[in-house]
DNA sequence: ACTTCAAATCGAAAAATGTCAATATGTTAA
DNA sequence: TTAACATATTGACATTTTTCGATTTGAAGT
């Protein structure tokens, strides 16, 4: 399997959990201490540190320390690359990735 | 869970398989059959037609049937809403859908 | 130092997902 | 109608994911 497919797949598999999707939405507006997000959810916390820690390595949320809070915001660098990363799979173009993959097989070549 | 997110979370939970995600590519060069995209696979057939359902079922591609082939495309429109639901949880908004969920306790609502 | 609090990590159980082989369905050709 | 072919469905299994309770880590206040 292609490492770009592997690695662009990773947002979309944590934004495939519709709580982390919530979660996305409620950054949108601004930075959130963990704590406030947990009020919204019924969850454990172990849970909800669990989904942080999925979005944050997905590089769509950062995270930021201060004192025994957490502070969560979403990356615009993230979202850039996510909708680049969309943007590239859903449109067409010369150089399709699988023609790469495998040469002269890709978007009905006749054979 | 509010139904936006269960419902705008379904392509990404699709999107979130990298063959999936290599499959969405090959067919934005244009409409492919499935015998060609099993090509392109080591799958078993009933795997790839598991993973088309997925596709097609989260409304990103569709199937056009002929004869005992089956061929498939991306949707435009499944693609347009997929944009617009990424823009939407990730751009700042008035009505952010949490505060809806659970009024006044949103984005740092201080309290 | 001790306690308290927020968050992360660990370990286990339950649920969902990806995969294949086998079978079924439906179409075309003989 | 039979055979061959493309795709879909079913059932089973292994892996991954979600979730929780318990524990650990790390920071602040007493």
């Amino acid at each position: 399997m292609n490492k770009i497919y592997l690695e662009g797949s990773k947002v979309f598999k944590a934004l495939g959990d519709p709580k982390r999707a919530m979660i996305v939405d409620m950054l949108s507006c601004g930075e959130l201490c963990a704590c406030k997000i947990l009020e919204k959810f019924e969850m454990a916390q172990s849970t909800l540190s669990h989904h942080m820690k999925i979005l944050c390595e997905c590089g769509l949320v950062v995270g930021r320390n201060e004192g025994k809070w957490t502070h969560y915001s979403l990356s615009t660098d993230g979202i850039a690359k996510t909708k680049k990363f969309f943007d590239y799979i859903t449109s067409d173009k010369e150089n399709c990735i699988c023609k790469e993959v495998n040469p002269g097989r890709c978007c009905n070549a006749g054979d």
